[in-house]
DNA sequence: CTGTTAGCGCCTTCAC
DNA sequence: GTGAAGGCGCTAACAG
């Protein structure tokens, strides 16, 4: 980063103080409008590129906000990471990303690198539910997204009704037929246990029994999940499964074509193009992922101009995708 | 970001001069053992977090480097930034990513925006070919990563052998009795530029003729993919079709089913676990992205380390996944 | 082993 | 309409 013009070497080119090159740069009326453009103009020139780092230490802001997720390779927070972009790009504000792999240690790695860059405000996807979020953060305005930790509100918290979203997608399926389903959960976040109750929730209005052995779960860079579907739908065991999320979904579908099976239902939550591409056909519940960005953004933006906001929970709806 | 300790709020409280806690902090052995755990103890406790932005104006380096990229809801790069995420961090370094949407002026705003936070230097997967990176650029340390500039290597560049890996794919169709296959190309960027003539040559080698009718461009934020292939499916205009990316196979395999057609071929570039289990079977080139990755960060790091090296480009091949 | 001093690049009073 | 001076938080050279 060395090798850079500063203010200085423009104010000494431009035969000026350092001052008046600041104030021109940031166009201010106070400047006469003639050396105004001669500078700004030279900076142009002369491909200036003013020191953020510096300016941000000295306005004790950086117009940026952090984001931690779980997982980068997972669609559903890509896309979540654009709609968050979006909006902050329409707000003057930068986002940086920072990916945990699912990892605590990596979580905590990340708020105390973005911390350190002085972000002005956090968006975390909780990669560990239990992590002790009231000592790393500290008064670091936050705000969660999707996955929040467990407890009480003392964050704000931008959700989806994972428990009546995964209800309606097991609701769905015993329409249509279903009687024995087994469900593939995910690692141990929150959203984990929520769609696990609304399976246990939706079999019960349904009058179904909810049978412990075809309730598995997978730490999912455990590769056990092929394992799993094997013992869940073989001999007829069950007739359905549900897999919590998409990197499991795709582990049943590549065990599947060893399986000789009659007939049965998959499905899964979060919706992706290209299920609608696969069979068998794969119902889903599909989450508002560019409601949930915006909502989230502009409640943490709400939060860094004002710090004593009360906490407050959002949920919102899925939808169902019937395939 | 204000509210925050401060190394003179340490120094005061330790009582002790703020060089003192500085080195403390980086753990020198030029202070005494005893009050070097004891700062590090209160710094502990009380949360104290660096301000690495003072950090960084000070010893001229961020410890960061900035990646661009043209789609992070591809696939693709998400994979990458994984594989340069996970070299940069073995090294010590942080990666911020920025995203242009395939969007030129967005990509002049992102390199402007990490030149402000003074990144040590830049990882580019082009979006537009054309781009004055030059000017734009300046001294900044940069590698291009599978998209490079059009013009000769000013800059390190490391791609995938485009030509090769679809001249391999249509060659497949070739062997399994394609005879007429068109191909949807996407952007105007130097990638699609070769897909187009690694096209042109497997048709070449196998003595077919190159008929401009059924090659055609889309620009993918134009929904018109689904027209296009209509077009050339249809009638047996082709018996074979080409996607030349994953957007444009998705928009392909969108309009498919109201298509009907007997035998046919869809094959194309990067490939996807999910592409297992869609039918029909699509065959594609795959590139080796973890390698790429890892080695464009090293190469950036190399130059970081020495502006003074020469240019070079390097080549990946791409494998071909058959189905 | 520790403190004093200076300065990284910028913005912002306070003068004139 | 412009300049001089100070300080944001940190580190490094120089003293002692």
């Amino acid at each position: 980063m060395a090798d850079k013009l500063t203010m200085k070497d423009l104010a000494q080119r431009a035969g000026v103080s350092e001052a008046t090159v600041s104030r021109a740069l940031a166009d201010s009326p106070r400047v006469k409008l003639a050396t105004r453009t001669r500078i700004q103009r030279l900076a142009q020139e002369l491909g200036y590129s003013p020191n953020q780092l510096a300016r941000s230490i000295r306005v004790q802001r950086t117009q940026t906000i952090g984001m931690i997720i779980p997982n980068i390779l997972n669609p559903f927070f890509t896309s979540l990471i654009r709609a968050i972009e979006d909006a902050a790009k329409a707000q003057h504000y930068d986002v940086v990303i920072v990916n945990t792999d699912e990892q605590p240690d990596a979580e905590r790695d990340a708020i105390q690198l973005l911390q350190g860059k002085r972000v002005d405000g956090l968006l975390i996807a909780s990669t560990d539910p239990n992590q002790d979020y009231d000592r790393l953060l500290g008064a670091t305005p936050t705000v969660f997204v999707d996955r929040a930790p467990n407890g009480p509100i003392t964050y704000d918290r931008l959700l989806v009704d994972n428990v009546a979203g995964t209800q309606r997608v097991i609701a769905n399926l015993i329409t249509r037929g279903a009687r024995r389903i087994g469900i593939i959960n995910s690692s141990a976040s929150a959203t984990a246990t929520e769609r696990l109750q609304g399976y246990r929730q939706a079999l019960l209005n349904h009058g179904l029994p909810v049978d412990p052995d075809i309730i598995v779960s997978a730490r999912k860079d455990n590769g056990n999940v092929q394992q799993m579907t094997r013992q869940l739908l073989q001999n007829q065991k069950c007739d359905a499964l549900f897999a919590a999320d998409n990197t499991i979904l795709l582990e049943v579908l590549h065990k599947l074509p060893e399986l000789t099976l009659s007939t049965y239902f998959i499905s899964g939550f979060d919706d992706n193009d290209w299920l609608n591409f696969v069979s068998p056909a794969i119902t889903t519940a599909k989450q508002p992922i560019q409601e949930i960005g915006v909502a989230a953004l502009n409640r943490l933006l709400a939060r860094i101009a004002n710090h004593h906001l009360l906490p407050t929970e959002k949920r919102f709806q899925p939808g169902l995708v019937v395939r």
